[in-house]
DNA sequence: AATAATATTTAACAATTTCTTAACATAACA
DNA sequence: TGTTATGTTAAGAAATTGTTAAATATTATT
């Protein structure tokens, strides 16, 4: 796991970045916003933890900037802020923050927190095998087993499915499927329904379940 | 949810009030920092978008007053702001801005971000699983299990029945339910009735109660 | 590069579900 | 007993999704 350190004090880097390193990260620093920017491009790091107090371009500054950035934006970002900030929690997690700690830092706590931080979001997007039922869906493979027979799934069908078997049983609103699978890109009123119907066709009428006025989910 | 939107140009006000109830947010505007004031005291807004370029009383004057009324201290601020003017945004968040757009609006990108900014603050006490008596409702699912069988609920019972939920026992006003269920659209004298007379078929007469002259409770 | 094969989107219309209304009935209350 | 608020029902309006086929894009193949 790769981790870049953001902070304008050196002492602080040294202090971390030895704790860190004592963990088994892969750790690289900055000591200025731009030059975190630029860094973080080229090392691609699991994970940033960024000081919101820094000259020039703050934390949060460097936060917003990172995640216009789109080999970046799921990279986790963690602040590091003086108790007194306040202020800038929202701000923070507004601009893209997964997670605060307020200094001063206790080193074991920083580590949990960065665990856990990893954990969740690894968790989450390492489920590459899903089984419910007589379906099988593999993302690495892309590829999709229906009692032990291969189905063939187009690119946008197979996300499509996959997405609403990450979380079995949840209703997930049209227009966060849209987000996710088309982006911000502008799609027409029935482009989605017209990839449900291909995958009906598919798998059986009896897996994709619609929620009117609000969405589909995948329930058995 | 209620936003008040705060901006003196005209045509600004037109398009955002138009998109944002097409969203299903109750909307009330102001033509100026003052007016936005008074009103926010009155109308109880969860949100309010301010404009940072106004005459007389700009954007973050006005947030800062707003900030000092305690009634008003923990309503949600977003800015909207012109490119150029970043020299606002720290000022703004010192102000005690929640959130920041830049002109020129995508009401798409601005929906989203007041969407994640209500979630943030909303999500932490809502209950995403009630459970009472042999009723068990669960919002992520958008499904109604009585006595561990689905039941089928079209999606104002559904979001009527769970809203009742939220409090059992607790008896909700009329006008309440509809301004939350419906929000400022005008329904009939007899729709909400209707509704509940539908729950009531399904669930049975006994969980939800009318309280005459005031509203309806559930309860057990 | 041209062609063929797939994939994706759109558009038109159908089918279905959900929601609202209107008219009248009933119950609560003063 | 009259008044007011809520209950009930059924009809049709409105909203949402389903379905199909044809139009574009995209990708693979010769």
């Amino acid at each position: 796991m790769k981790i870049l350190l953001v902070d304008d004090e050196y002492d602080i880097l040294e202090f971390l970045s030895y704790n860190l390193k004592k963990e088994g990260f892969v750790v690289k620093t900055a000591n200025n916003g731009k030059l975190a920017v630029d860094i973080a491009q080229r090392f691609k790091p699991d994970l940033i933890i960024l000081d919101v107090m820094m000259p020039e371009m703050d934390g949060i500054s460097t936060c917003s900037e990172i995640r216009e950035i789109p080999s970046l934006s799921d990279v986790l970002i963690l602040f590091l802020t003086a108790r007194a900030e306040e202020y800038s929690e929202l701000a923070g997690f507004a601009a893209g923050a997964d997670d605060y700690v307020t200094k001063p830092i206790k080193p074991k706590l920083l580590i949990s927190r960065i665990k856990a931080l990893l954990k969740r979001t690894s968790n989450k997007s390492q489920q590459k095998v899903i089984n419910i039922g007589d379906l099988h869906i593999d993302i690495d493979k892309y590829e999709l087993m229906f009692k032990n027979n291969k189905i063939h799934l187009a690119k946008k069908e197979f996300n499509l499915l996959y997405y609403l078997m990450t979380v079995p049983g949840k209703v997930f609103l049209r227009e966060d499927i849209i987000t996710n699978i088309w982006g911000e890109a502008h799609v027409g009123d029935r482009t989605l329904d017209v990839h449900i119907r291909k995958i009906r066709e598919k798998i059986g009428e009896n897996y994709i379940k619609t929620v009117k006025g609000v969405g589909y989910k995948f329930d058995i």
